[in-house]
DNA sequence: GGGCACTCTAAGCGCCCGCTCAGCTTCGGC
DNA sequence: GCCGAAGCTGAGCGGGCGCTTAGAGTGCCC
């Protein structure tokens, strides 16, 4: 039922599970207007101008302007907690998995910056079911995140005083690259990741500063 | 032309400047209303019924809608600075001062909830001419605390590879406290301030771990 | 106590929003 | 070559938006 590359954590063609062709076209043509102006400046004439479509060409493929944002904000929620899987659950350490896991999602952040700005900025704009299944998906990101530290912890390899405020500021510190990421900045999504890495394992009080970088 | 309070970096009654006390009303409604639906998704009509007043009287007070974001990101950035600076030249050394400036920067974020998100997240709200003021606004917040890491990189008590990615990420990780803390959430924002005080300490590689804490 | 500046309201203007619907085109099956 | 399904458009609906205007209420100066 589906091609194999999607079934994998590698960086597949985003938005290559949205078929029909219009109807990706209009999604993506509607995370670029979300993120430029956000959801509520957003009109549904300004999505279907963009998608080269008529304003009611939308309402074939999507029911609401919301159901847009919700199938965006799912995808995007999925992909991250995909990124943030494959490395916890990857071979190394503990220093060398949030490494990992905090280079990659940054890079995420960084890289596709107009999707990671709406999945992670809109999420209010949703209606209270749609909202409570994504926070759910936020829940187990945050679930992730801290286990890697709480093995670090275990192994003695990390320092940390407060285990669930020490999760909550490393996600956040990732996610709000999406919101001053210049793409025609001096930083290459690589790099903001590898600083970023470092920068984490500081915070968790790592035993091997300088090691991993992979 | 000021009473003294104003003028020195204490907490001061929010919104004190503001006169008359309709304008002040009408601008209190403002940042409630802005918080928690976004500038874009708030009508004139809404911001007035919170103030107790009907939708024209806002236009007595203010050209327009924009106005009022404008006015409430000016007080809330002056604020901030204003902040950020007297913990800057204070008299401790880098680590005390740095740890001064992230708690009580990150202590207003988290305190003033709803005015720090409106100040923080709808920049881009706002006309062209009103952004760069409040752009430079914030390069002058960046070149204080880039400041204070300086200072410590020179007396050798900080280690930082980069330093205006440091700089760059010490902001981010304080700010982005306005769109996650919850003022029903288990944490005060005295021991946010706490927690990210040591967490920044750590980033930079400060020698003197767990001394500065007031 | 008359005039005036200030503050506020009721009503509403013009516009654009999210969304709908009747009808046109295209295309595969037989 | 006819038919129905699917994709799309042009026109437009009901409604709410930001903002304006005419005029009423209020208090202060002289």
């Amino acid at each position: 039922m589906s091609t194999a590359e999607e079934t994998r954590g590698g960086d597949t063609e985003p938005w290559s599970e949205v078929t029909p062709d219009a109807a990706r076209r209009l999604l993506i043509a509607a995370v670029e207007a979300f993120a430029e102006r956000g959801y509520h400046a957003t009109t549904t004439r300004d999505i279907a101008g963009r998608a080269g479509m008529s304003p009611a060409a939308l309402y074939i493929h999507y029911k609401t302007k919301e159901e847009l944002l919700h199938r965006i904000s799912r995808i995007g929620h999925d992909r991250a907690l995909d990124i943030l899987r494959t490395a916890a659950r990857g071979e190394g350490g503990p220093a060398e998995r949030l490494a990992d896991a905090v280079s990659s999602f940054v890079r995420w952040h960084a890289g596709r910056r107009t999707t990671a700005l709406v999945v992670q900025y809109e999420l209010d704009a949703l209606g209270p079911e749609a909202r409570a299944e994504i926070v759910a998906l936020r829940r187990q990101c945050d679930a992730e995140v801290r286990g890697i530290i709480e093995d670090g912890v275990a192994t003695g390899e990390f320092e940390v005083l407060d285990l669930k405020g020490t999760t909550l500021a490393v996600l956040s510190l990732c996610i709000d690259v999406a919101r001053w990421f210049n793409v025609d900045g001096p930083r290459t999504p690589d790099e903001v990741g590898a600083l970023y890495a470092d920068l984490v394992l500081r915070m968790v009080g790592a035993k091997a500063p300088a090691a991993a970088q992979k």
